[in-house]
This record gives C-alpha cells, structure tokens and sequence, in this order.
DNA sequence: CGCCGCTATGACAACGTTGTCGGGAGCCGG
DNA sequence: CCGGCTCCCGACAACGTTGTCATAGCGGCG
C-alpha cells in the first residue's frame, strides 16, 4: 500500500480511501492512486484489515466427515450457496469421523477467526468448543446434534424414517427384518436403530437381536453381515440400510444373489431408480439440511440471539421398486 | 493476550514465548500462563501472527465446477488430503463454470493470502491472475489448462480417452458411432471431441457432424439429443458421452428405449457396474489428479521453481457391457 | 571484590490496514 | 480583511502478534 502512495505520491492514508471508496476524495487523485494500484497489481490484505477493524473475517467453517461422499458434497454445495449470498467464503475439512481430527479442526478455524462454524459431529464430545462459542463464534450442528453443548442443530427425522421403513417391508408381508446400520458411536446410527425397534413394535414385528448389525459401512463388512443375515434356518426376508453407503454396499453385495430380500435404505442417492430393482428409500432434502443450518448460522451472526433451535427435516419413503417385494 | 499476561503477571512477550514454545522462559511462568490461557480460553489470533511474520496463512484455495458434482468431490477430497499432510486448511468454491465467479472467487483468495491456489479453469482467460502469480502465489490448473497464462497444468488424457472409446465401439461393427458432448466452451469438451474425430478417423468411419451434440449436460438436453440421434434414416447405433453428467443423464433417457445404442462414458461413476447393462466407461484415477495437482502445488511452494509442469494422466477403458453390444 | 556470562524477562517497533483528528487551501459573506 | 466553512489530505495510533534488543539478577571465577 505504501508502495502505491509512493507511486501515487499520496499518503498511505488516502490510497486507503480510495481501496475502499470512502468519500472526500479529489477524482483527479483517485485516478492516480487507481492508476497505481493496477500498474503494481495491488491487492488489500484483507486479514490486516480486518485484525484492525476488528471485524469478520468473511470466512465460515464446515467440518463434515467426508467431502467425497456425495450426501455431504451436496450439503457442501447448499452451505457455499447460502455463504456466498451473505458474502463468505467456506473453509472445509472432513474429519473421517475422527473426532480428534474433528476438533483440530475446529480450533485451526477458530484460530483463524472464521465468523462461524458448521459442524457434522464426530463424537459425543465438544466441550472444547465453549470457549469459542463464549467468546461469539457460532456453532450450528448438521445431522447429528452435539454430546454435550447446546446449541443450533438441523437434524432429519431419523426415527421416523426407519420406523416408516419397517412399516412399508412389514405392509408387504414381511416378518423377518434386518437392519443393517453404521458404528453404533455415530448418532444417526443409534437414532435409526431406535426407529427401526419402534417400527418393529408398531408393525408388531418381534425384535430380534440377531437381525441387526452395525458397523462401519465398508464393502466387506456389508457383504459378511448380509450373507450370515440371508442364511441359517429363519433368514431375513428384508433389510433396511441405515445410510446411502451402506445401501450402495449392501446393492452391491445382493446383485448377484437368487434370493435378494426386499430392501430398503436410508438417504437417496443418484442413480437409485436406474438399478434392477430400483431402490426405494427413505428420501429427505440433503440441500435443504445444508441451507436451513447455513442460514440458522447466518441468522445468528446478523444478530438473532433468541435460545438455541434444533430443526427437524421430514423424511419421504420413496418406493421404487426393492422394497415392493411381496412376501410369498 | 495482553488479558492472559495480565492475569499470569508477565508481559506480552512472555505469554507469546509460552505459546511458541520458545526456550527461555521459566517453568513456573510458563505454567502461570498456560494456566491463564487455559482460564481464559486464549486462542492465538492466526491473521495477526502471519501479519507480523509475513508468512504462510497455512490455506490454499481450490476452484472448481461444482462440489455437488461426485467427481469434483473426489478431487475435493483429495486435495483435502495432501493439505493436511502439509499442514494446510483448504477454503473452496464453485465457480458453477461461469469466469466472472471463479474470478471473484480467486481474487477473494488472493486477498486472503491464500498460500497457493488449485483451479479448474472455468473460461479461457486467466490474465488477472498474473500479478498474483509475479507476486509469488503459485497456481495449478487441474482437469483444464489456463487459456492464456502458464503454469502447471494437470490434465487427464482426453484425446487418447475418447479416440479408444471409439475405437472399442468400432471393433464390435458400430459405423455411426455419436458423440455427446458438454458445452463447447469447455476444454475438456472440445478435446474430448477431437479425441472422438481421431478415433473416427483410425477407425476408417466417416465423420459426420449430426452425429455430435455439444452442450450442457442438463437431463432434458440429453434426452432431446438422443431421440434426435436414435431417430431418422441412418441412426446412431453406439454413443459416446463425453462426462459423467452426460453418462448418467443418457443411461436415465435410454433405459425404456427398446433400440438401446451402446454406450461409452468418460468418466467412472459410482454404481455403473450395477446398472443394467453395466456401463462401459473411460475411466482415470480422479483422486490422483487432485493429489498430484496439490503436491505439485506443494512443491512449488517447498521452492521448486522449475519451469511449468503439465502432467497428463491415463485413462483406461473399463468394459462393463454397454459397450460391447455387437451390431447385427 | 569486580567482571563475565548466562538466564529470564520486558520495552519497543513493526507487519498492513483503517479510525481519529487536525490542518492547509480555497471560497464565501460580512 | 477576517472569520468560518468546506474540501482534501496526511500524521498518528491501534488492531494482535513476534523479532530485536536491552537489562536485571545471579552464580562463578580470577
């Protein structure tokens, strides 16, 4: 900047004014300083400016566990969205559900004075946060609410939905339904679950031990759990699948099998209705999570100060066709 | 931090020696003020260190298309990766392919002192990056080259992609072989085209422009350009789609059509195996272009100056059995 | 006992920017 | 001719941090 008054030969002070179209002014001046700000390809440091104007940094955090799974990049995409009309730029980091990782960082964002943060949870604990929220950094929770803070969450209404799934599977006659979730530590997981005994209850299902099975959602593991799940004297007849990768495994490990049970999963996903059979699915709106959590946040740093909010999204069972499959 | 040295009873330049680690500093202070920090929930401003140290802001920004889109998340995380591993956060964003907004978006990062920037050129002019570059910013250009400037460059290979698309399609007697393409401001369009006419050409088929749509790969614009090229006297019997907006759009507008073409992607997609038939696609290592891009942004940072760099990665054609449907 | 050197600490300036304030030049009216 | 006003502009401090340098205290050695 100096380097520009120089060339300008104006002060410093004035180049400032006229970066940032302050009034006062002469336009023969403006036109100089302009004039040098191109030749020398000036660019204000926004991060001096705002450490001495105290002010936002512009930028907002989101923290999710993976980037490359398409439920969280269509998320990413619907957060930038509603960032960039407020005029933000988006830091990301995956925390692959570690929630050290998680943590680190949340307190690098932090450091870096983001004007908020928006976080899919990896664990249960975020005391560590309570000092950043204390000292005004907003915190909005993305599909799973945080162990032990209160604060901002939009969730989906995970137990309605697999509720809803047992109850379609159990229209079609089926007794015998699996439930095939992921790490029993990941809320969405355990809520699920808990969705799927209550649509057992309701359906007047027996709820049995042996037809479910959680753990992270790798092709192998999904494979395992589905054959011990399809075999032995009383098997499955259909399976729900507790999220898109785990329906994507689980697709995957049926495809080549005479007997498939009925499926249903968890999350949409692309090409779900192109596969023989179409996949029916308990649906809901991954943008509209993104945005509604976005815009919570953004609602916050305009001023909204009202308690902590936890929204619920609906969820829609979207039969297309595996989990239509009558029970002869 | 003058709170925290208030609170410990040092000074400033104690409590910033604590915070780095500096030797020099007695035991008991330096707990008196890690105690302080830890009471008062102290976080090191980052912006205002980087400020006095002139150094790294520890970010790098990353441009692309759309982060929605699986195959840019691929490479999201990717760069994510190798970030990490250099101790670097990544601030991202979609240029959704119009300029003026990866502009806008480029500059914000250059404002914000972004270490280095990774960008999927979304038009063919570059020129305002030049005096960020001279001013020492490095820039890679990942899946397109820059228009107008150069740098280092990591590119998949489209022309030898396509060119064997065509020539696997020929081999199994299709003569009116169609190319599907995005919109043709894109490089990875236009090259994927030429790669198609060289294949053409090896392949002894007569080129023929009614043969070839270009432009943006919305669902209802593939449809339309596959009943034009499925209809009329001489019509396509093969098809080749030129990413995978446009494989996955065409699988979804061909999967009632009795007279299904045969069908080469470029791009692999998640699933294509499983959809009926299995899709035969020109596939490349997606994460490699966004890790290799990254190191060598990391590189140049680590003080490689070298001269500019343009990697081109390989593709390969993985039969699935669209593809392979043999002309009567 | 005086000087050296080492340890632990603080005062100060500077990074690039902007808010505050003060002042010079020009103009007007009295 | 002078007071006051407006228009432009610059000097200076401050944001939170760290590099440089100075210094007080203290033990050891000749």
């Amino acid at each position: 900047m100096s380097d520009v008054a120089r060339l300008a030969g104006v002060s410093i002070k004035t180049v400032s004014r006229v970066v940032n179209d302050e009034p006062g002014v002469h336009p023969g001046t403006a036109e100089r300083v302009l004039a040098a700000i191109e030749q020398l390809g000036f660019r204000r440091n926004v991060g001096a400016r705002n450490l001495r104007r105290g002010s936002s940094t512009g930028t907002v955090g989101l923290i999710l566990e993976d980037v490359a799974n398409p439920f969280y990049s269509l998320l990413t995409r619907a957060v930038e969205e509603v960032a960039r009309q407020h005029g933000r730029l988006v830091l990301t980091g995956s925390s692959d559900e570690e929630p050290a990782r998680e943590r680190d960082l949340a307190l690098e964002f932090c450091a870096r004075r983001v004007d908020g943060l928006l976080i899919v949870p990896a664990g249960l604990q975020h005391g560590y946060l309570v000092p950043e929220m204390r000292a005004g950094t907003p915190v909005v929770f993305l599909d799973r609410p945080a162990g032990d803070v209160v604060a901002d969450t939009v969730l989906v209404d995970n137990i309605g939905g697999t509720a809803e799934a047992v109850r379609h599977l159990a229209s079609f006659g089926h007794r015998r339904v699996a439930f095939l979730g992921d790490s029993p530590g990941i809320y969405t997981a355990v809520e699920r679950l808990r969705g799927f005994r209550e649509g057992c209850a309701r359906a007047g299902l027996r709820y049995d031990d042996d037809l479910v099975v959680m753990g992270p959602p790798d092709e192998r593991g999904v494979a395992a759990a589905l054959r011990r799940l399809l075999s032995g004297p009383d098997p499955a007849t259909a399976v729900v699948a507790g999220n898109n990768r785990i329906t994507v495994h689980a697709v995957r490990a049926l495809a080549h099998r005479p007997d498939r049970p009925a499926l249903v999963g968890f999350d949409d996903f692309e090409l779900a209705d192109l596969l023989d059979p179409p996949v029916t699915v308990v649906a809901h709106d991954t943008a509209a999570l993104g945005r509604v959590a976005a815009e919570l946040l953004f609602g916050r740093l305009d001023g909204d100060s009202s308690p902590p909010r936890r929204v619920v999204l609906p969820v829609r069972l979207v039969a297309r066709g595996s989990g239509e499959v009558r029970l002869s």
